[in-house]
DNA sequence: CTGAAAAGCGGAACGTCGCTCCATTTAGTA
DNA sequence: TACTAAATGGAGCGACGTTCCGCTTTTCAG
């Protein structure tokens, strides 16, 4: 009788290989021609074939998560840090969201995926929120306990709309989504 | 002579026509299925082929301006009116940026087709910004020079910046752009 | 070491999309 | 009525996402 005792099976030494290869094709395609380029393309740098992508990534978003999940869990582990650090509550809001918009603008067309609703990606935005979604929400309540900030905004709005700002492209100098971030935060600021 | 009052070539009878059909089921169908809608839905309910719709529109983006060319000249002609009208021009500027919100938030999709760079929407784009810029312009520019507001912002960003901001699911209550246009107003002011 | 089962692989194939092209139809005119 | 140019529609093309399954490679019990 077949072993079927053993729930926690190792992958293959192949496998893993190929993985590991998707995920470095798909770094750099998603530089070269954002997080939209084709399924095929990326396959095809990666030497493997449509199948063999489908079978490790089943979703875009599971692609890209996998590609960015590194800087979504720095993003999310800056917040304690910060507000720990800064001077004010609403300067840990602040440069959070500073490294947020990093995160955001420099990853081409990131931004642009998280606000999709188009079911592709709806796990990628859940993914995405659900992570950074209690950080930041420790961040702005600080930021209000403190007296700094009064808002009626919720952090997930404060997010979203952050993201929204960014989508931009970078190409166009005349628009700037770190100006408009930063008129946002003055708006939430309390008088005096 | 027949009844040629018209200025020069007067278009055939059944083209205007089915560009009138064409009209009235890409305005159903964009409520339905938003602006990104397959063209092939839109000429099978109009009953045409692809190719009368292709003659009437070449691109996405002029059958989207012809849809709601209307409403932005509403929007563009609103500018002056309420320059005139309103009691500061920060009120002024105010209430144009609600009624172009409004424009883009009961417009299913709109404020996606807005920022997208897919040269297809290139052209809407084009023609958006240049009719509403100087608009926004004339009313932030007052704003400024009455004192109420401070910024470096230029129209064109805060136009953008307004137009991502709706670009949120209307179907997620979580979500509600006009608080936040509403804080990045605030952001706007001038201290005190 | 060996050989068969399991795991993984590749890419042909299917359905959908935007868009083009042109043989056919039809409105306007003389 | 007959003729011409405008207008039509849908077959067809290339690109895409995704699925499916016959083949290859790895693994490991014997």
């Amino acid at each position: 009788m077949p072993t079927e005792q053993e729930p926690a099976r190792t992958k293959r030494a192949d496998a893993a290989r190929n993985e590991k290869t998707l995920l470095a094709a798909a770094a750099e395609v998603f530089v070269s021609d954002g997080v939209d380029a084709p399924i095929r393309q990326i396959a095809a740098r990666a030497g493997v074939g449509v199948g063999t992508f489908y079978r490790h990534f089943p979703t875009r978003a599971d692609l890209i998560t996998a590609v960015y999940r590194h800087q979504i869990e720095a993003c999310a582990e800056a917040g304690p840090t910060l507000l720990a650090a800064a001077e004010t509550p609403f300067d840990a809001l602040r440069q959070w969201i500073d490294q947020f918009t990093d995160f955001l603008v420099t990853k081409h067309g990131l931004a642009d995926a998280l606000q999709s609703d188009s079911s592709t990606f709806a796990a990628l935005h859940t993914y995405f929120l659900d992570r950074l979604e209690p950080v930041c929400a420790a961040l702005l309540t600080a930021a209000i306990d403190a007296g700094d900030v009064q808002t009626e905004l919720s952090a997930l709005e404060l997010m979203r709309g952050v993201g929204n700002l960014c989508i931009g492209r970078e190409a166009d100098s005349r628009y700037d989504p770190r100006r408009l971030i930063s008129v946002l935060l003055k708006g939430l600021r309390a008088p005096l």
